[in-house]
DNA sequence: GTCTATATGTGGATAGAC
DNA sequence: GTCTATCCACATATAGAC
């Protein structure tokens, strides 16, 4: 079930950020050490140094392959759909699958397995350290500004504010989604695989699983970014 | 602004959960040494072994002191609500208050301080280590029992797996609601506050910015959770 | 219960040969 | 680019005096 060499990682250094990015999921990128990094991708000790200059650039460099990947999607699907909008507002569900859709999708795909990217962006999302939230920050500030300014468009009547709370907690639902590697167990009464269970959803993660799963998240996002305002006349 | 011996903690063992507590949140507990604890909280290095037995213990304890206070009120509302109710279903809302309000409120509680006790049940929920999860679960697997069932009466027509989701999807949200140090910041457009910034909630946390959270939310999870089903006949 | 001193381990990083 | 050997900082934990 595993051998180490993974996957493609022709190059040593590819090879360093796919195993980095699976213990990093794993474990934690506090809890892995540089030590056990090479030793499963067959490479030396230094080379991680070598390669990347040290730890924090490494885990900088993992979260920012995924990131930019995730993002350029995003831009492009809201491209796609703005060109073909012509001038008109898009329509809120649209947008929101533009964002979240593409995100379960990309994590989806065979390049991932499973979760384990959904993993390694929620644990990002609420890393502590300040070398990572510089990489969150500057991967997601420019699509987040252009989404936001597409939900205002197609939202007009709803206090801006507002929109933002409510896209702040579409991305906290979507985040536990699939990721949330403990509450979802518990939550559907799952039993507990034993010490170091693997993510979630990996265990059923074909492509129809997370067909439905998109199905459920956009239905409940939808409702609760259309829901009634608190109170009308803030 | 700060001096250490901080509040009530009027024993050591007490002063180490704060500081324990309040450092976790700040950095992570991986990131954390026994050294930086003890310091805070004015105690020798070895009082954390003495009063604990170790590091891992101390972590366990700090959540459970939290997770059992939070759970055991949620209990009590659910119980309240359930009396009051007769041998009627309870209403969504009602559960959803019972189980997310309570969250809030003991959130803004003056115990805590802004967000600092959303963040740690944050990242509780996603910890990869197997200590964090155990008392996570152990702590969570009666409350999620009797919340689910109440949520299964109130909705009879949903099918029970959707309403699972749901729950689910509205854990993310909370989680985030307060405690996204990072995407709260960037979604909303506000500046990073340098590098160790403290829980963004904690900035204007008054009880009367919770109360205004907790309507946002609230009507942002009832609308996710009445939303329309994916695909009426499954 | 509290403290000092220390045992023992592990981590990240680097110098320098190949 | 890769490897070995090694340095050094720092972590947890404990033994034993007070």
């Amino acid at each position: 079930m595993r051998h180490a060499t993974d996957l493609r990682s022709v190059t040593t250094r590819e090879a360093l950020l796919d195993c980095a990015e699976r213990l990093f999921v794993e474990h934690g990128h506090a809890a892995t050490s540089l030590r056990d990094i090479t030793r499963e991708a067959h490479a030396n000790l230094a080379a991680v140094n070598y390669h990347f200059g040290g730890k924090e650039a490494l885990i900088q460099a993992v979260l920012k392959r995924r990131l930019a990947s995730l993002n350029s999607e995003r831009l492009a699907a809201l491209d796609a759909l703005e060109s073909q909008a012509g001038d008109q507002a898009l329509k809120p569900s649209q947008i929101v699958d533009a964002f979240f859709g593409t995100l379960l999708r990309q994590a989806a795909s065979p390049t991932n397995e499973g979760g384990r990217f959904l993993t390694l962006l929620e644990r990002t999302m609420t890393d502590p350290a300040s070398f990572v939230r510089t990489v969150f920050a500057d991967e997601y500030a420019g699509v987040l500004e252009r989404f936001k300014r597409a939900l205002f468009r197609a939202l007009p009547d709803v206090p801006r504010e507002e929109i933002l709370w409510r896209f702040h907690f579409m991305l906290g639902a979507t985040s536990f989604a699939i990721a949330g590697s403990n509450t979802l167990r518990l939550v559907m009464g799952w039993e507990d695989l034993g010490q170091d269970a693997p993510s979630t959803a990996s265990q059923h993660g074909t492509t129809v699983e997370t067909e439905r799963l998109l199905e459920r998240l956009m239905s409940f996002l939808l409702g609760g970014l259309r829901a009634p305002l608190p109170q009308p006349a803030a």
